[in-house]
RNA sequence: GCUUCUAUGGCGCAGUCGGUAGCGCGCAUCCUUGGUAAGGAUGAGGUCAUCGGUUCAAAUCCGAUUAGAAGCUCCA
């Protein structure tokens, strides 16, 4: 149990798995932090530094960055810190006296300015010593500032020493309050816990959890690679990894025919105007790459108005029988990301997308969304990620109007018609002000990555001003010409980041229907080979995908290269089998359900047959 | 785009104080090969990412560029 100090001056006990006693015991390791980058560096001035997920950070102006050195440096001062072990205070003081205080530090100043200006209460804690040795003329102890303070709304823990284990994890830069106008100031994250052990635990689970990084691990499995000659964000799928998407790809491709989607295949590039309509021109015309002799095309960052045209130039007007219309396209997108944001397979400048967008009348959006959800869910399923997504229903901010077209009416309106449909699906789902489109809210399925860093997988878009602006209308039932609602969704995301996902998801091991080779034929000596072989041809016919193979090798160390490959089966073939006409089965390890054991080809193939049916059909 | 870090055979890495490159794995050839996580021998393979600067001399120091990593910002 710890005992925290809270914003009253009261104390309370609470254990370490309390959310508020982990966020109190992580958010004193930050202000330990800052007393000790203080001490070596009195010039540094403090940000903000609060407890975050898995641990802690602060932010720094100083005018050299902080190198691994210094913070093996300031690690070294922050023990020092809870080894004298000092207890926090907490009071509040006036604007004035908080002005005087904190002269030297702008960012505090800031800071207390603003939460005066509100009229807010400015709370501050301290820690360290207020009689400082060669200070001891002071008439008396509240006249001496304490050797650190910080204007924090708490609570925190009662005295430092109870942070027994922490770390300093990395020096990085960031945004004085998160904008890209301000100056960029050295920001310092760390963990901590209470035992050693604990720390331990943790910085090894984020090892383990590295190994499983798409970006590594999608490099040695061979699945792809990039290259300095073709550029940033443009990776190379290599065989495996091609293959993998062609099944998605395949996969999903004929899910959408059985769901009532019927196919179009549009341009990859469109001129300027096209763009202009849409109002993507006026928004993102610097994020797409231009070509022609002029510059006056520019290649697809989206496909909506791709779409759009197919709908508009039909034979005949279209009526409300007509709707809902469906259309999907596997379309390939560009879009020209700054140089830092890509990111192995997450983000790139060319990326493949199941797009969709399904044109129908006001009265039909409810179902036409339940049915893109029905499908993402289903998706999910047979991925195997149900479990590792979370929802969010993404809404504009109506502080930062500029971004988004339309009424604000509009748009409160279609967010109470988006949160009914949302109600009504029975979904988990968080609410996140400021991530719709520019043109609607958006229902995006979340997952993280092996860092926790989250990006969308999926997303299902209401629009209600696209239809509008390039003139997209249907008769309804009374002879009246109105604007359909457009839905713009995405079945698997983009190809690339479901891969990346779906490698870190498994490890690399992934299920047999996904598998780029499912079966690993292993002769045992040169003599097996043709017995192989012939095996090779029989499984192949059915479309199992299987290699041999026949170096001169120990068959001990064909089974290891195998295991590292991931294959889920190998078959193992010396003189026993090519006797009995049988394959020696065995399964990668750490496949629970898998075959293994001697079985007749013909049983061999059967029941990859039916594995591969049945894990796909989900 | 911003901050920090990185770039040495196909891959993973070593290379101290500046004196023109090493290791492991892989690859090739040969030998060996009947059984469940590395059989043996020999060999090939590198303008040290690119361009420029400092120096008698640069993988090593400095600058720029390109590419990679983490974080920030952005993400139709």
């Amino acid at each position: 149990m710890f005992k925290l100090l809270l914003q009253d001056g009261q104390s309370k006990l609470l254990p370490f798995d309390d959310a508020q006693c982990c966020e109190a015991f992580r958010h004193t390791a930050a202000h330990v932090l800052a007393q000790a980058v203080k001490r070596s560096f009195p010039n540094a001035k403090l940000a903000m530094g609060p407890a975050i997920e898995n641990g802690f950070y602060y932010d720094f102006d100083v005018d050299t960055p902080f190198s691994a050195d210094d913070l093996a440096q300031i690690e070294k001062t922050m023990k020092a810190i809870i080894k004298e072990g000092a207890t926090l205070e907490t009071y509040t003081l006036s604007a004035d006296e908080a002005r005087t205080r904190f002269a030297e530090e702008p960012y505090k100043l800031e800071l207390i300015n603003e939460l005066a200006d509100k009229g807010e209460a400015l709370v501050f804690y301290s820690q360290g010593s207020r009689a400082l040795p060669d200070d001891a003329q002071a008439q008396s102890r509240s006249d001496v500032a304490p050797e650190f303070e910080d204007l924090c709304c708490g609570p925190h823990l009662a005295r430092v020493s109870d942070i027994k284990a922490f770390k300093l994890l990395s020096a990085t830069g960031a945004y004085w309050r998160g904008s890209e106008k301000n100056k960029m100031l050295c920001r310092i994250y760390g963990t901590a816990f209470p035992k050693a052990a604990e720390l331990e635990a943790h910085l090894a689970a984020l090892d383990e959890a590295k190994k499983r990084d798409h970006n590594k691990l999608g490099r040695e499995l061979e699945l792809f690679t990039t290259s300095d000659v073709i550029g940033q964000g443009l990776p190379v799928l290599m065989p495996k990894g091609a293959k993998i998407v062609q099944i998605l790809q395949r996969w999903i491709e004929d899910l959408e025919e059985q769901r009532g989607y019927v196919l179009t295949k549009t341009p990859s590039f469109a001129k300027a105007d096209l763009y202009k309509i849409s109002g993507h021109y006026d928004r993102y015309w610097d994020g797409m790459f231009k070509i022609g002799k002029n510059e006056d095309y520019a290649l697809r960052p989206m496909t909506c108005p791709f779409q759009f045209q197919a709908y508009l130039n039909g034979s005949r007007t279209k009526s409300y029988r007509d709707l809902p219309i469906r259309y999907n396209e596997t379309a390939t997108l560009f879009r020209n990301e700054s140089s830092g944001e890509m990111h192995g397979l997450i983000r790139l400048r060319q990326f493949t997308l199941a797009e969709g967008h399904i044109v129908c009348t006001p009265e039909q959006v409810e179902d036409e969304f339940f049915a893109a959800i029905d499908l993402i869910k289903h998706v999910l399923e047979v991925l195997g990620l149900s479990d590792d997504v979370h929802y969010r229903f993404s809404k504009w901010d109506e502080n930062n109007r500029d971004k988004y077209i339309g009424e604000p009416e509009q748009w409160e309106s279609m967010q109470a018609m988006m949160r009914t449909i949302l109600d009504k699906s029975g979904l988990d789902y968080v609410e996140a002000d400021g991530e719709a489109a520019f043109y609607g809210p958006k229902l995006d399925m979340q997952m993280r990555n092996v860092y926790g860093k989250e990006d969308t997988l999926f997303t299902v878009q209401i629009d209600f001003q696209l239809a509008e602006k390039f003139g997209m209308v249907y008769t309804d039932s009374k002879g009246d010409k109105q604007f359909p609602i457009i839905i713009h969704r995405s079945s698997i995301g983009c190809y690339e980041r479901t891969l990346a996902l779906l490698i870190e998801k498994y490890a690399g091991a992934f299920p047999l229907w996904l598998s780029p080779e499912q079966v690993r034929i292993l002769p045992i000596a040169d003599r097996h080979n043709d017995f192989c072989e012939q095996i090779c041809a029989q499984l192949r016919k059915d479309g199992i995908r299987v290699e041999l193979d026949t170096r001169s090798e120990k068959i001990g160390f064909k089974i290891r290269e195998a295991q590292l490959a991931k294959v889920p089966y190998m078959a193992v073939i010396g003189d026993a089998e090519v006797e009995a006409g049988i394959v020696a089965v065995r399964n990668r390890k750490g496949d629970p359900d898998g075959l293994s054991g001697q079985m007749s080809i013909e049983g061999f193939r059967n029941a990859l047959c039916e594995e591969i049916t049945q894990r796909r059909l989900g």
